[in-house]
DNA sequence: TCTGGGGTCCTATAGCCT
DNA sequence: TCTGAGGCTATAGGACCC
């Protein structure tokens, strides 16, 4: 039997923006977009305090404003929270050497060789992220992946929960579908129509029913998460296999010069970014959102690998050249994809 | 009224080939 | 030559994650 382990950083942003301010403790603290709670953006990180007035993750800011006049808006610092990742990480690993890097403010431990009980294991991990950081985290340890990172959100901030192979069915099934991470705000609202609303009601989902309703595949993962079953590995290595650049106008624009030119300073931003990465890319693509959140995308692939900006400009201008722009326009992005490792 | 930016993965569709 | 099945690739869109 593995044993797992997943470790998620309480209010991560916000607890590293505390931890240099020390003024800021005890005040609802909110960390999003540019911290203007005027302009386009939304909350990356509330601290507790903040969550308490219903301001929560992907909120606009200007919503977050409104519903606490009085909190402190602060910039997204992402140098700064990874530099303090990077610290949590190296402490992990002390633990076990089996890590998956699964963003920003969590990671995923194989614990199964390490000698003692699960809650020694989770208290020693919280113990060595505290010593390294200053900071807490949530533990969940479970057989596999997916449970240990539903039992990491059952008790937070600071908590430690096991969840055992005999005791998980029974402690998952009274959650709501939404706690099964892949099961979002579509595929929680398509289960409502089914009359399905906890795991253990999706558990009852016949297999057949799930393939009619959502496809073979979608499917499979749906019956697998009812159950508590997950046999993936932990990903150890990992390559990126596209870099992308975007930008949200603070009012939309109608101006074909001002998205051109927006599009040329992606372009430019995004060539450094695989040059001090050391990637180039053959598949060239833009992103249009108009008003009304409207998306659309145009892609197109080079003969050849490219980490220059002349030749990212000119593919984006061209995918640009198959959109008519006919609206007034919210965001561009520049994306490039197929990624290899650059040989200079 | 609103809804960021950086990603991954899956699906549908169309064109081309055997 | 026509028709169709199935595989493969390129492209566009969408769901989801932090």
């Amino acid at each position: 039997m593995r044993r797992i382990a997943h470790i998620d950083m309480d209010a991560f942003f916000a607890a590293v923006e505390r931890q240099r301010r020390p003024e800021l403790a005890g005040k609802p603290l909110v960390i999003g977009g540019r911290g203007d709670p005027q302009a386009r953006g939304v909350v990356s990180t509330a601290s507790y305090e903040a969550r308490r007035y219903g301001i929560h993750s992907a909120m606009p800011l200007r919503t977050a404003f409104r519903l606490c006049p009085e909190a402190v808006f602060l910039p997204v610092d992402h140098r700064a929270y990874s530099a303090v990742s990077q610290k949590v990480k190296a402490a992990l690993l002390t633990v076990s050497p089996v890590l998956e890097d699964a963003g920003i403010d969590e990671a995923y431990l194989d614990v199964t060789a390490l000698p003692g009980s699960a809650e020694e294991i989770g208290r020693e991990i919280k113990r060595r992220v505290h010593a390294a950081t200053g900071l807490t985290c949530s533990v969940g340890i479970a057989p596999n992946k997916r449970l240990a990172k539903i039992a990491s959100d059952l008790q937070k901030p600071d908590g430690l929960t096991i969840l055992t192979e005999e005791d998980a069915a029974g402690r998952i099934a009274a959650l709501p579908v939404r706690k099964v991470p892949g099961i979002g705000p579509v595929t929680e609202a398509h289960l409502a129509r089914l009359g399905v609303r906890t795991i253990g009601e999706l558990a009852g989902l016949p297999a057949a029913r799930l393939v009619a309703e959502f496809g073979a595949a979608r499917a499979e993962f749906l019956y697998e998460a009812a159950r508590g079953i997950d046999e993936r590995e932990l990903v150890t290595h990992w390559e990126p296999k596209e870099h992308s650049r975007e930008t949200t106008f603070q009012q939309d624009t109608r101006d074909v010069q001002t998205i051109r030119r927006t599009i040329a300073e992606l372009a430019r931003e995004l060539a450094g970014e695989l040059r001090a990465d050391g990637y180039r890319g053959r598949r060239i693509g833009i992103k249009i959102r108009f008003t009304g959140f409207d998306t659309h995308t145009r892609q197109h692939t080079l003969a050849a690998p490219t980490d220059a900006a002349e030749v990212i400009r000119r593919a984006a201008f061209a995918c640009l050249q198959r959109l008519p722009l006919d609206r007034p326009v919210r965001l561009v992005g520049v994306r490039v994809g197929e990624l290899e490792k650059g040989d200079g």
